[in-house]
RNA sequence: GGCCCUAUCGUCUAAUGGUUAGGACACGGCCUUUUCAAGGCUGGAAUCGGGGUUCGACUCCCCGUAGGGUCACCA
């Protein structure tokens, strides 16, 4: 499936319309159009569908252009629906005038119902059409009826538009969910009503939630939004190497890819049938990944995005924290949440602890915890303060360590330094606290000894 | 219910007639380690069922079964 000379130009589309906030299942969408046409050096376009005035909405509308620029996906032409009213009823027209199409009297049963809408004339016949991924489909279009396409000649319904837009706009691939498929034939009607070109048809297997049934933000709530990871401190970078995944494989056992590294390996035809589960662990594997690629200088940009941070100016001074508060999260506000609950208190204010915890393993001797932390604290004594790092540190300390039980010395050290359970090891704290401050703490705990 | 689609470890998936059915995430164990992580090694874990076709089926065909999608004057 590569571009030939002379081949027409590949174009692809992709067309939310703006009722929402995007859903993971758009993002995907969104993507594999994206990949698809870049792969084949052809035009992306977006389309925002707009034509239901009730629920369209200008602050959504927004909300797909943020996250269109969030997620890297540049496209080279954008339109609304709703500017192009004159467009369709140009087309309604000639439907119409060509007997495609007519106005059809109806009864009223349901509020808000018209009593004349614009009825496609069906031919009732069978359409077969050749899915890039689903193959060959065929549908009787019988059973569709004369079907809606306008409910006056300046509000075309979304099959009507959509085929117009497909056409005018060139679209020569409609990459699009499996959830269309049952619209296609009539699309191709149209299509066929209008002379113009069927276009290629791609479409996606659906993207799942943990039932096993469509995502919906009404069933499954904030987590099919991309809003909600966003929030979350998730890396632009894993959410498309994650959903690039989704329903489609390089056919190799690589996975972690950057963008420009799917465009040039993405194909339609590793794309699954199947519906995917969007399983979290996996994408919180490849965003703690992709932290770790981070630079301080990043991170500390990406924590700052969440706003309302504790210490976030002392973090921004001492931004070597960065790469020790990361070690372990799937995402910033992850951190953020450490942060406010106090975990790393430490590392800004003298630590509280009961006296007990400084124990190595029940170890309770007072005096001896309390000579050895003196120990210490005459060995950093004489570490020059210009070479006051970890390495040196240890280097120092060790020989000590070894000699008095490495638990017995270094259980107590990281107590006084941290005041905590769990902490990183009592060198790397030295480092970050700083000869004075260090000695200080251990200074602190030999009086608590007394 | 009609129509359409799908079916490999818990999850994402590889293997387009011949593999001990491979990888990743998650999970277990071990090692390393002053703690928690990380890291290294390692283990368990799958072809929905039944018929065919074939020397040989995860792979092709049929029938079941299960799941999903869709049946708007929404997109």
């Amino acid at each position: 499936m590569t571009t030939k000379i002379g081949e027409n130009k590949v174009v692809t589309r992709f067309a939310p319309s703006p009722t929402g906030y995007m859903h993971m299942g758009s993002v995907r969408t969104a993507l594999f159009a994206y990949l698809f046409a870049r792969n084949h050096n052809g035009k992306f376009i977006l389309r925002i569908e707009d034509t239901d005035k009730e629920r369209s909405k200008k602050e959504f509308d927004q909300a797909i252009l943020d996250t269109m620029k969030w997620l890297g996906l540049d496209y080279d032409e954008i339109y609304r629906q709703s500017e192009r009213g004159t467009i369709y009823r140009k087309y309604i027209e000639k439907l119409i005038s060509e007997g495609k199409a007519f106005v059809s009297k109806e009864e009223v049963t349901e509020e808000g119902q018209r009593s004349e809408v614009i009825r496609f004339k069906n031919p009732n016949k069978k359409i077969s059409f050749k899915d890039l991924i689903k193959g060959d489909v065929t549908f009787d279009t019988t059973e569709l009826g004369d079907f809606v396409i306008a409910k006056s000649l300046d509000e075309p319904v979304f099959h009507l538009a959509v085929v117009v837009d497909d056409f005018e706009m060139g679209i020569t691939h409609v990459i699009r969910g499996e959830d269309h498929v049952s619209n296609t034939p009539r699309h191709i009607l149209i299509f066929e009503a209008l002379g113009a070109p069927v276009p290629t048809f791609a479409h996606l297997p659906l993207v799942l939630a943990p039932d096993r049934t469509k995502l919906s933000k009404r069933k499954h709530g904030e987590i099919v939004s991309l809003e909600y990871y966003r929030k979350l401190g998730y890396l632009s970078v894993s959410i498309i190497n994650f959903m690039a995944l989704i329903g489609w494989n390089p056919g190799n056992d690589k996975e972690v890819f950057s963008i420009s590294e799917l465009i040039k390996i993405f194909d339609l035809e590793k794309v699954q049938k199947g519906g995917a589960i969007f399983n979290t662990e996996k994408l919180n594997w490849f965003n703690k990944h992709y932290i770790q690629l981070l630079s301080q200088e990043e991170k500390f940009l990406h924590l700052k995005e969440l706003g309302d941070i504790p210490f976030l100016n002392e973090i921004g001074e001492k931004i070597n924290l960065l790469n020790l508060m990361t070690e372990r999260i799937s995402n910033f506000s992850e951190l953020a949440f450490s942060l406010k609950s106090g975990e790393y208190d430490f590392l800004f204010k003298k630590p509280e602890y009961s006296m007990d915890l400084i124990f190595w393993k029940g170890e309770v001797d007072v005096l001896k915890t309390k000579e050895r932390l003196i120990n210490v604290k005459t060995i950093l004594e004489a570490v020059d303060s210009n070479s006051f790092n970890k390495e040196v540190i240890k280097e120092s300390l060790w020989p000590f360590a070894e000699k008095e039980g490495r638990g017995s010395v270094l259980w107590p050290v990281r107590v006084a330094l941290s005041g905590k359970e769990k902490s990183p090891d009592p060198f790397t704290l030295s480092e970050i606290l700083g000869k004075d401050e260090t000695l200080v703490r251990l200074v602190y705990a030999i009086n608590l000894l007394s």
